[in-house]
DNA sequence: CTCTTATGTTGTCACTGTCAATTTACAAGC
DNA sequence: GCTTGTAAATTGACAGTGACAACATAAGAG
Protein backbone atom coordinates (compact mmCIF):
# COMPACT_ATOMS: atom_id res chain seq x y z
CA UNK A 1 0.00 0.00 0.00
CA UNK A 2 2.82 2.01 0.42
CA UNK A 3 4.34 1.86 -2.81
CA UNK A 4 0.96 2.10 -3.88
CA UNK A 5 0.44 5.57 -2.42
CA UNK A 6 4.18 6.71 -3.59
CA UNK A 7 2.80 6.06 -7.08
CA UNK A 8 -0.23 8.03 -6.66
CA UNK A 9 1.74 10.61 -5.41
CA UNK A 10 4.06 10.35 -8.20
CA UNK A 11 0.88 9.60 -10.33
CA UNK A 12 -0.38 13.08 -9.47
CA UNK A 13 2.67 14.84 -9.97
CA UNK A 14 3.04 14.47 -13.19
CA UNK A 15 -0.60 14.95 -13.80
CA UNK A 16 0.14 18.31 -12.59
CA UNK A 17 3.00 18.95 -14.28
CA UNK A 18 1.93 17.61 -18.01
CA UNK A 19 -1.48 19.08 -17.19
CA UNK A 20 -0.07 22.43 -16.14
CA UNK A 21 -3.01 24.30 -18.88
CA UNK A 22 -4.90 21.15 -20.52
CA UNK A 23 -7.83 19.55 -18.18
CA UNK A 24 -7.86 15.81 -18.33
CA UNK A 25 -10.62 14.32 -16.57
CA UNK A 26 -13.17 16.44 -13.83
CA UNK A 27 -10.74 18.05 -12.08
CA UNK A 28 -7.72 20.41 -13.55
CA UNK A 29 -5.10 19.99 -11.39
CA UNK A 30 -3.94 23.42 -10.98
CA UNK A 31 -6.03 25.55 -12.09
CA UNK A 32 -5.65 28.59 -9.94
CA UNK A 33 -2.06 29.18 -11.23
CA UNK A 34 -3.33 28.33 -14.97
CA UNK A 35 -6.60 31.09 -14.07
CA UNK A 36 -3.51 33.83 -13.12
CA UNK A 37 -1.28 32.55 -15.83
CA UNK A 38 -4.04 33.46 -18.62
CA UNK A 39 -5.89 36.30 -16.81
CA UNK A 40 -1.90 38.28 -16.91
CA UNK A 41 -2.10 36.63 -21.14
CA UNK A 42 -5.50 38.67 -20.78
CA UNK A 43 -4.38 41.82 -19.28
CA UNK A 44 -1.33 42.21 -21.43
CA UNK A 45 -3.47 41.60 -24.92
CA UNK A 46 -6.18 44.08 -23.91
CA UNK A 47 -6.06 45.61 -21.05
CA UNK A 48 -8.13 45.09 -17.02
CA UNK A 49 -11.53 45.93 -18.60
CA UNK A 50 -10.37 42.23 -20.42
CA UNK A 51 -10.03 40.27 -16.91
CA UNK A 52 -13.40 38.92 -17.11
CA UNK A 53 -13.79 35.74 -15.05
CA UNK A 54 -15.73 34.11 -17.80
CA UNK A 55 -12.73 34.82 -20.07
CA UNK A 56 -10.17 33.81 -18.11
CA UNK A 57 -12.20 30.44 -17.66
CA UNK A 58 -12.72 30.20 -21.28
CA UNK A 59 -8.66 30.36 -21.73
CA UNK A 60 -7.79 27.93 -19.35
CA UNK A 61 -10.51 25.37 -20.70
CA UNK A 62 -13.29 25.25 -17.75
CA UNK A 63 -16.51 26.21 -17.21
CA UNK A 64 -17.50 30.03 -15.84
CA UNK A 65 -17.85 29.07 -12.50
CA UNK A 66 -15.13 26.77 -11.90
CA UNK A 67 -12.55 30.05 -10.97
CA UNK A 68 -15.49 30.75 -8.07
CA UNK A 69 -13.42 27.70 -6.06
CA UNK A 70 -10.17 30.10 -6.36
CA UNK A 71 -11.16 33.45 -5.93
CA UNK A 72 -14.68 34.43 -4.35
CA UNK A 73 -14.96 37.63 -6.20
CA UNK A 74 -13.23 39.47 -9.74
CA UNK A 75 -12.33 41.43 -7.54
CA UNK A 76 -10.31 38.63 -5.96
CA UNK A 77 -8.38 37.57 -8.78
CA UNK A 78 -7.47 40.77 -10.00
CA UNK A 79 -6.16 41.66 -6.60
CA UNK A 80 -4.18 38.77 -6.73
CA UNK A 81 -2.57 40.13 -10.22
CA UNK A 82 -1.57 43.09 -8.52
CA UNK A 83 -0.02 41.63 -5.45
CA UNK A 84 2.12 39.62 -7.39
CA UNK A 85 2.87 42.90 -9.77
CA UNK A 86 4.04 44.36 -6.74
CA UNK A 87 6.55 41.64 -6.03
CA UNK A 88 7.93 41.76 -9.78
CA UNK A 89 8.42 45.76 -9.46
CA UNK A 90 10.11 45.06 -6.13
CA UNK A 91 12.10 42.18 -7.34
CA UNK A 92 13.01 44.89 -10.35
CA UNK A 93 13.51 47.41 -7.97
CA UNK A 94 16.60 45.11 -5.74
CA UNK A 95 17.67 44.36 -9.35
CA UNK A 96 18.11 48.32 -9.82
CA UNK A 97 19.61 48.70 -6.81
CA UNK A 98 22.46 46.08 -6.52
CA UNK A 99 23.54 47.63 -9.85
CA UNK A 100 23.85 51.41 -9.04
CA UNK A 101 26.19 53.01 -7.25
CA UNK A 102 25.25 54.56 -3.87
CA UNK A 103 25.19 57.74 -4.86
CA UNK A 104 22.20 57.35 -7.36
CA UNK A 105 20.20 54.62 -5.16
CA UNK A 106 17.07 56.75 -5.20
CA UNK A 107 17.27 57.47 -8.94
CA UNK A 108 17.71 53.41 -9.13
CA UNK A 109 14.06 52.99 -7.42
CA UNK A 110 12.31 56.11 -9.81
CA UNK A 111 13.92 54.14 -12.94
CA UNK A 112 12.48 50.80 -12.23
CA UNK A 113 9.29 52.19 -11.31
CA UNK A 114 9.44 54.02 -14.94
CA UNK A 115 10.82 50.84 -17.10
CA UNK A 116 8.14 48.85 -15.42
CA UNK A 117 5.05 51.47 -16.28
CA UNK A 118 6.70 51.64 -19.58
CA UNK A 119 7.41 48.12 -20.48
CA UNK A 120 3.90 46.65 -19.21
CA UNK A 121 1.57 49.55 -19.42
CA UNK A 122 -1.98 47.31 -18.96
CA UNK A 123 -0.05 45.85 -16.08
CA UNK A 124 1.24 49.04 -14.63
CA UNK A 125 -2.46 50.63 -15.23
CA UNK A 126 -4.26 47.73 -12.90
CA UNK A 127 -1.91 47.98 -9.90
CA UNK A 128 -3.94 51.57 -9.63
CA UNK A 129 -7.28 50.55 -10.43
CA UNK A 130 -8.92 51.22 -7.36
CA UNK A 131 -12.56 50.15 -8.61
CA UNK A 132 -10.88 46.50 -9.78
CA UNK A 133 -8.41 46.06 -6.83
CA UNK A 134 -9.28 45.78 -2.86
CA UNK A 135 -6.57 48.26 -1.44
CA UNK A 136 -7.51 46.88 2.07
CA UNK A 137 -6.33 42.98 0.75
CA UNK A 138 -3.69 43.00 3.78
CA UNK A 139 -1.01 40.99 0.98
CA UNK A 140 -1.31 43.84 -1.20
CA UNK A 141 -1.07 46.65 0.72
CA UNK A 142 1.54 44.32 2.52
CA UNK A 143 3.29 44.76 -0.51
CA UNK A 144 3.05 48.71 -1.26
CA UNK A 145 4.29 49.53 2.17
CA UNK A 146 6.95 47.07 1.97
CA UNK A 147 8.22 49.42 -1.18
CA UNK A 148 7.06 52.57 0.04
CA UNK A 149 9.13 52.24 3.41
CA UNK A 150 12.24 50.59 1.58
CA UNK A 151 12.13 54.06 -0.46
CA UNK A 152 11.73 56.84 1.99
CA UNK A 153 14.79 54.60 3.84
CA UNK A 154 16.42 55.13 1.04
CA UNK A 155 15.99 59.33 0.63
CA UNK A 156 16.84 59.63 3.99
CA UNK A 157 20.22 58.15 3.96
CA UNK A 158 20.84 60.80 1.32
CA UNK A 159 23.49 62.77 2.45
CA UNK A 160 22.85 65.38 0.55
CA UNK A 161 19.02 65.89 1.07
CA UNK A 162 18.92 65.39 4.95
CA UNK A 163 17.74 68.92 5.68
CA UNK A 164 14.23 67.68 4.06
CA UNK A 165 12.04 65.85 5.26
CA UNK A 166 11.89 62.45 3.46
CA UNK A 167 8.27 61.90 3.23
CA UNK A 168 7.92 65.06 1.25
CA UNK A 169 10.34 64.23 -0.89
CA UNK A 170 9.46 60.55 -1.13
CA UNK A 171 5.83 61.49 -1.77
CA UNK A 172 7.27 64.54 -4.67
CA UNK A 173 9.04 62.08 -6.59
CA UNK A 174 6.66 58.51 -6.41
CA UNK A 175 4.28 61.11 -7.18
CA UNK A 176 5.77 62.86 -10.21
CA UNK A 177 7.19 59.36 -11.61
CA UNK A 178 3.92 57.83 -11.47
CA UNK A 179 1.74 60.49 -12.89
CA UNK A 180 4.38 61.14 -15.69
CA UNK A 181 4.15 57.08 -16.22
CA UNK A 182 -0.06 57.45 -15.98
CA UNK A 183 -0.27 59.99 -18.56
CA UNK A 184 2.28 59.05 -20.57
CA UNK A 185 -0.03 55.52 -20.85
CA UNK A 186 -3.32 57.55 -21.18
CA UNK A 187 -1.71 59.37 -24.40
CA UNK A 188 -1.79 62.65 -23.08
CA UNK A 189 2.08 63.45 -24.12
CA UNK A 190 1.42 61.52 -27.32
CA UNK A 191 2.91 63.97 -29.92
CA UNK A 192 3.47 66.83 -27.15
CA UNK A 193 6.80 68.59 -27.22
CA UNK A 194 8.60 66.02 -29.23
CA UNK A 195 8.09 63.27 -26.25
CA UNK A 196 9.83 60.33 -27.70
CA UNK A 197 12.08 58.69 -25.03
CA UNK A 198 10.25 58.77 -22.01
CA UNK A 199 13.67 57.77 -20.08
CA UNK A 200 15.13 61.21 -21.67
CA UNK A 201 12.62 62.99 -20.50
CA UNK A 202 12.26 61.12 -16.65
CA UNK A 203 15.84 61.71 -16.72
CA UNK A 204 15.39 65.51 -17.32
CA UNK A 205 12.56 65.52 -14.55
CA UNK A 206 14.97 63.66 -12.24
CA UNK A 207 17.63 65.92 -12.71
CA UNK A 208 15.43 68.85 -11.55
CA UNK A 209 14.51 67.08 -8.13
CA UNK A 210 17.93 66.24 -6.77
CA UNK A 211 20.41 67.16 -8.95
CA UNK A 212 21.05 70.63 -6.80
CA UNK B 1 -46.99 84.36 -40.12
CA UNK B 2 -44.39 85.85 -38.83
CA UNK B 3 -46.27 86.26 -35.58
CA UNK B 4 -47.16 82.94 -35.59
CA UNK B 5 -43.30 81.81 -35.75
CA UNK B 6 -42.57 83.73 -32.85
CA UNK B 7 -45.15 82.55 -31.22
CA UNK B 8 -44.29 78.55 -31.83
CA UNK B 9 -40.12 80.07 -30.94
CA UNK B 10 -41.14 81.35 -27.52
CA UNK B 11 -43.67 78.08 -26.66
CA UNK B 12 -40.87 76.20 -27.76
CA UNK B 13 -38.55 77.97 -25.19
CA UNK B 14 -40.80 78.07 -22.54
CA UNK B 15 -41.61 74.06 -22.95
CA UNK B 16 -37.81 73.67 -23.13
CA UNK B 17 -37.50 75.19 -19.63
CA UNK B 18 -40.87 74.06 -17.94
CA UNK B 19 -39.31 70.27 -19.22
CA UNK B 20 -35.96 70.75 -17.86
CA UNK B 21 -35.91 67.47 -16.62
CA UNK B 22 -40.15 66.23 -16.64
CA UNK B 23 -41.19 64.14 -19.85
CA UNK B 24 -44.79 65.46 -20.96
CA UNK B 25 -45.88 63.45 -23.99
CA UNK B 26 -43.71 61.80 -26.48
CA UNK B 27 -40.67 63.81 -26.41
CA UNK B 28 -38.46 64.63 -23.74
CA UNK B 29 -37.80 68.57 -25.02
CA UNK B 30 -34.18 68.49 -23.73
CA UNK B 31 -32.86 65.25 -23.61
CA UNK B 32 -29.68 65.55 -23.99
CA UNK B 33 -29.06 68.30 -21.25
CA UNK B 34 -30.96 65.82 -18.71
CA UNK B 35 -28.68 63.06 -19.64
CA UNK B 36 -25.48 64.89 -18.77
CA UNK B 37 -27.09 66.29 -15.84
CA UNK B 38 -28.05 63.09 -14.58
CA UNK B 39 -25.00 61.45 -15.63
CA UNK B 40 -22.88 64.06 -13.59
CA UNK B 41 -25.02 63.18 -10.27
CA UNK B 42 -24.12 59.09 -11.04
CA UNK B 43 -20.75 60.61 -11.63
CA UNK B 44 -20.53 62.18 -8.37
CA UNK B 45 -22.22 59.42 -6.07
CA UNK B 46 -20.76 56.53 -7.23
CA UNK B 47 -18.26 57.05 -9.65
CA UNK B 48 -17.28 56.56 -13.37
CA UNK B 49 -18.59 52.79 -13.48
CA UNK B 50 -21.80 54.12 -12.03
CA UNK B 51 -22.45 56.23 -15.18
CA UNK B 52 -24.23 53.33 -17.34
CA UNK B 53 -26.44 54.32 -20.29
CA UNK B 54 -29.41 52.53 -18.74
CA UNK B 55 -28.30 54.48 -15.51
CA UNK B 56 -29.14 57.51 -16.53
CA UNK B 57 -32.05 56.52 -18.91
CA UNK B 58 -33.56 55.77 -15.95
CA UNK B 59 -32.80 59.24 -14.58
CA UNK B 60 -34.28 60.94 -17.01
CA UNK B 61 -37.17 58.59 -16.82
CA UNK B 62 -36.78 58.34 -20.49
CA UNK B 63 -36.11 54.10 -22.46
CA UNK B 64 -33.31 52.80 -22.19
CA UNK B 65 -32.43 53.06 -25.73
CA UNK B 66 -33.70 57.03 -25.92
CA UNK B 67 -29.74 58.04 -25.32
CA UNK B 68 -29.02 56.58 -28.67
CA UNK B 69 -30.45 59.38 -30.56
CA UNK B 70 -28.32 61.70 -28.45
CA UNK B 71 -24.94 59.99 -28.07
CA UNK B 72 -23.73 57.15 -30.32
CA UNK B 73 -21.93 55.29 -27.65
CA UNK B 74 -21.26 54.96 -23.62
CA UNK B 75 -17.72 56.34 -24.22
CA UNK B 76 -19.47 59.25 -26.45
CA UNK B 77 -21.43 60.52 -23.42
CA UNK B 78 -18.42 59.90 -21.09
CA UNK B 79 -16.37 61.90 -23.45
CA UNK B 80 -18.96 64.48 -23.39
CA UNK B 81 -18.83 64.79 -19.71
CA UNK B 82 -14.82 64.51 -19.88
CA UNK B 83 -14.95 67.52 -22.54
CA UNK B 84 -16.94 69.95 -20.03
CA UNK B 85 -14.92 69.18 -16.50
CA UNK B 86 -11.80 70.53 -18.64
CA UNK B 87 -13.78 73.15 -19.36
CA UNK B 88 -14.66 73.52 -15.57
CA UNK B 89 -10.77 72.70 -14.74
CA UNK B 90 -9.82 75.76 -17.11
CA UNK B 91 -12.42 77.65 -15.58
CA UNK B 92 -11.19 77.43 -12.25
CA UNK B 93 -7.14 77.94 -13.28
CA UNK B 94 -8.47 81.39 -15.11
CA UNK B 95 -10.23 82.16 -11.49
CA UNK B 96 -7.24 81.44 -9.69
CA UNK B 97 -4.86 83.34 -11.93
CA UNK B 98 -7.06 86.61 -12.13
CA UNK B 99 -6.23 86.62 -8.16
CA UNK B 100 -2.71 85.33 -8.07
CA UNK B 101 0.55 87.80 -8.14
CA UNK B 102 2.57 87.51 -11.02
CA UNK B 103 5.14 85.43 -9.18
CA UNK B 104 2.62 82.78 -8.09
CA UNK B 105 1.16 82.71 -11.37
CA UNK B 106 2.69 79.09 -11.69
CA UNK B 107 1.57 78.32 -8.79
CA UNK B 108 -2.16 78.92 -8.92
CA UNK B 109 -2.21 76.37 -12.28
CA UNK B 110 -0.92 73.83 -9.82
CA UNK B 111 -3.20 74.44 -7.29
CA UNK B 112 -6.50 74.87 -9.16
CA UNK B 113 -5.72 71.29 -10.74
CA UNK B 114 -5.22 69.83 -7.46
CA UNK B 115 -8.02 71.55 -5.83
CA UNK B 116 -10.38 70.31 -8.32
CA UNK B 117 -9.40 66.59 -7.95
CA UNK B 118 -9.49 66.41 -4.02
CA UNK B 119 -13.29 68.32 -4.44
CA UNK B 120 -14.43 66.40 -7.02
CA UNK B 121 -12.63 62.99 -7.05
CA UNK B 122 -14.99 60.38 -9.10
CA UNK B 123 -14.85 63.73 -11.65
CA UNK B 124 -11.01 63.52 -11.62
CA UNK B 125 -10.86 60.39 -12.28
CA UNK B 126 -13.50 60.23 -15.13
CA UNK B 127 -10.79 62.33 -16.93
CA UNK B 128 -8.05 60.45 -16.82
CA UNK B 129 -9.65 57.17 -17.44
CA UNK B 130 -8.26 56.23 -20.90
CA UNK B 131 -10.62 53.26 -21.48
CA UNK B 132 -13.91 55.37 -20.64
CA UNK B 133 -12.83 58.54 -22.78
CA UNK B 134 -12.35 58.82 -26.34
CA UNK B 135 -8.59 60.68 -26.30
CA UNK B 136 -9.16 61.56 -30.06
CA UNK B 137 -11.93 63.44 -30.00
CA UNK B 138 -11.48 66.75 -31.31
CA UNK B 139 -13.12 68.60 -28.49
CA UNK B 140 -11.96 66.79 -25.73
CA UNK B 141 -7.90 67.32 -26.80
CA UNK B 142 -8.72 70.48 -27.82
CA UNK B 143 -9.47 71.84 -24.27
CA UNK B 144 -6.51 69.80 -23.07
CA UNK B 145 -4.18 70.97 -25.40
CA UNK B 146 -5.51 74.83 -24.24
CA UNK B 147 -4.60 73.64 -20.68
CA UNK B 148 -1.26 72.57 -21.45
CA UNK B 149 -0.12 75.63 -23.65
CA UNK B 150 -1.22 78.12 -21.21
CA UNK B 151 0.63 76.44 -18.66
CA UNK B 152 3.74 75.99 -20.50
CA UNK B 153 3.46 79.61 -21.62
CA UNK B 154 2.96 80.83 -18.00
CA UNK B 155 6.58 78.89 -16.99
CA UNK B 156 8.12 80.28 -19.71
CA UNK B 157 7.68 83.58 -18.71
CA UNK B 158 8.63 83.04 -15.19
CA UNK B 159 12.18 85.38 -14.75
CA UNK B 160 13.64 82.62 -12.78
CA UNK B 161 13.27 79.29 -14.38
CA UNK B 162 14.63 81.39 -17.97
CA UNK B 163 17.26 78.84 -18.04
CA UNK B 164 15.50 75.44 -18.06
CA UNK B 165 13.30 73.77 -21.07
CA UNK B 166 9.47 74.56 -20.40
CA UNK B 167 8.36 71.44 -20.97
CA UNK B 168 9.99 69.56 -19.09
CA UNK B 169 9.37 71.86 -16.16
CA UNK B 170 5.69 72.21 -17.11
CA UNK B 171 5.74 67.89 -17.39
CA UNK B 172 7.52 67.76 -14.56
CA UNK B 173 4.91 69.88 -12.45
CA UNK B 174 2.08 69.00 -13.92
CA UNK B 175 2.92 64.79 -13.79
CA UNK B 176 3.45 65.52 -9.87
CA UNK B 177 0.55 66.97 -9.04
CA UNK B 178 -1.66 64.32 -11.18
CA UNK B 179 0.22 61.74 -9.77
CA UNK B 180 -0.16 63.10 -6.03
CA UNK B 181 -4.12 63.04 -7.20
CA UNK B 182 -4.04 60.14 -8.67
CA UNK B 183 -2.55 58.04 -5.79
CA UNK B 184 -4.08 60.25 -2.58
CA UNK B 185 -7.74 59.66 -4.34
CA UNK B 186 -6.40 55.70 -4.86
CA UNK B 187 -6.01 55.71 -1.32
CA UNK B 188 -2.61 55.06 -1.04
CA UNK B 189 -1.75 57.89 0.61
CA UNK B 190 -4.49 56.85 3.45
CA UNK B 191 -3.08 56.83 6.83
CA UNK B 192 0.79 57.22 5.94
CA UNK B 193 3.15 59.66 7.52
CA UNK B 194 0.36 61.60 8.54
CA UNK B 195 -1.15 62.78 5.28
CA UNK B 196 -4.19 64.97 6.50
CA UNK B 197 -4.07 68.17 4.44
CA UNK B 198 -3.49 67.50 0.54
CA UNK B 199 -2.78 71.65 0.57
CA UNK B 200 -0.09 71.24 2.71
CA UNK B 201 2.04 68.44 1.50
CA UNK B 202 1.42 69.98 -1.84
CA UNK B 203 3.03 72.89 -0.91
CA UNK B 204 5.81 71.32 0.10
CA UNK B 205 5.73 69.84 -3.16
CA UNK B 206 5.54 72.66 -4.73
CA UNK B 207 8.30 74.39 -2.76
CA UNK B 208 10.75 71.49 -3.11
CA UNK B 209 10.34 72.19 -7.27
CA UNK B 210 9.70 75.84 -7.96
CA UNK B 211 11.84 77.69 -4.96
CA UNK B 212 15.40 77.92 -4.84
C1' DC C 1 -52.72 68.08 -45.29
C1' DT C 2 -48.82 65.20 -46.43
C1' DC C 3 -44.18 63.81 -46.13
C1' DT C 4 -39.78 63.63 -43.90
C1' DT C 5 -36.97 63.52 -40.16
C1' DA C 6 -35.83 63.67 -35.36
C1' DT C 7 -36.75 61.50 -31.24
C1' DG C 8 -38.72 58.50 -28.74
C1' DT C 9 -40.55 53.24 -27.80
C1' DT C 10 -40.20 48.05 -27.17
C1' DG C 11 -37.81 43.85 -27.99
C1' DT C 12 -33.84 41.14 -28.59
C1' DC C 13 -28.96 39.54 -28.48
C1' DA C 14 -24.58 38.45 -26.46
C1' DC C 15 -21.99 39.31 -22.68
C1' DT C 16 -20.97 39.92 -17.72
C1' DG C 17 -20.74 38.60 -12.34
C1' DT C 18 -22.85 35.93 -9.06
C1' DC C 19 -25.53 32.49 -6.99
C1' DA C 20 -27.80 27.76 -6.40
C1' DA C 21 -28.12 23.00 -7.32
C1' DT C 22 -25.73 19.19 -8.98
C1' DT C 23 -21.96 15.93 -10.22
C1' DT C 24 -17.54 14.07 -9.88
C1' DA C 25 -12.82 13.13 -7.94
C1' DC C 26 -10.06 12.36 -4.12
C1' DA C 27 -8.85 11.20 0.56
C1' DA C 28 -9.66 9.51 5.03
C1' DG C 29 -11.88 6.26 8.29
C1' DC C 30 -13.62 1.88 9.12
C1' DG D 1 -12.76 -2.77 -0.20
C1' DC D 2 -16.52 0.20 1.04
C1' DT D 3 -18.60 4.20 2.71
C1' DT D 4 -18.51 8.85 3.58
C1' DG D 5 -17.24 13.61 3.46
C1' DT D 6 -15.09 17.38 1.26
C1' DA D 7 -12.87 19.84 -2.48
C1' DA D 8 -13.40 21.08 -7.10
C1' DA D 9 -15.66 21.06 -11.01
C1' DT D 10 -20.37 21.11 -13.77
C1' DT D 11 -24.87 23.16 -15.62
C1' DG D 12 -28.44 26.47 -15.13
C1' DA D 13 -30.45 30.64 -13.81
C1' DC D 14 -30.91 35.70 -12.77
C1' DA D 15 -30.33 40.59 -13.24
C1' DG D 16 -27.68 43.98 -15.30
C1' DT D 17 -25.10 45.93 -19.29
C1' DG D 18 -24.18 47.97 -24.37
C1' DA D 19 -25.77 47.64 -28.75
C1' DC D 20 -28.78 46.92 -32.44
C1' DA D 21 -33.29 46.48 -35.12
C1' DA D 22 -38.02 47.39 -35.87
C1' DC D 23 -41.46 50.31 -34.86
C1' DA D 24 -44.24 54.61 -33.23
C1' DT D 25 -44.98 59.27 -32.64
C1' DA D 26 -44.09 64.20 -32.63
C1' DA D 27 -42.39 68.32 -34.96
C1' DG D 28 -41.65 70.87 -38.79
C1' DA D 29 -41.28 71.82 -43.93
C1' DG D 30 -43.50 71.97 -48.21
Amino acid sequence: MLSLSIYKQSWRCQYRIMNQDKKSGYHHGSLKESLILHAFNLLDEAGPDAVTIRAVARRAQVSHAAPANHFHDRTALLTELATRLFQMLDADVRRKLSEAESADRARAYMEALLEFGLRHPNRYLLMWRQDLVDWDDDALSACMDALYDSFVNELANLPRQSGRDPHTLAISLWSMIHGYVTLRLNGVFKDRSDEVSGANRAAAMLDLMLAQ
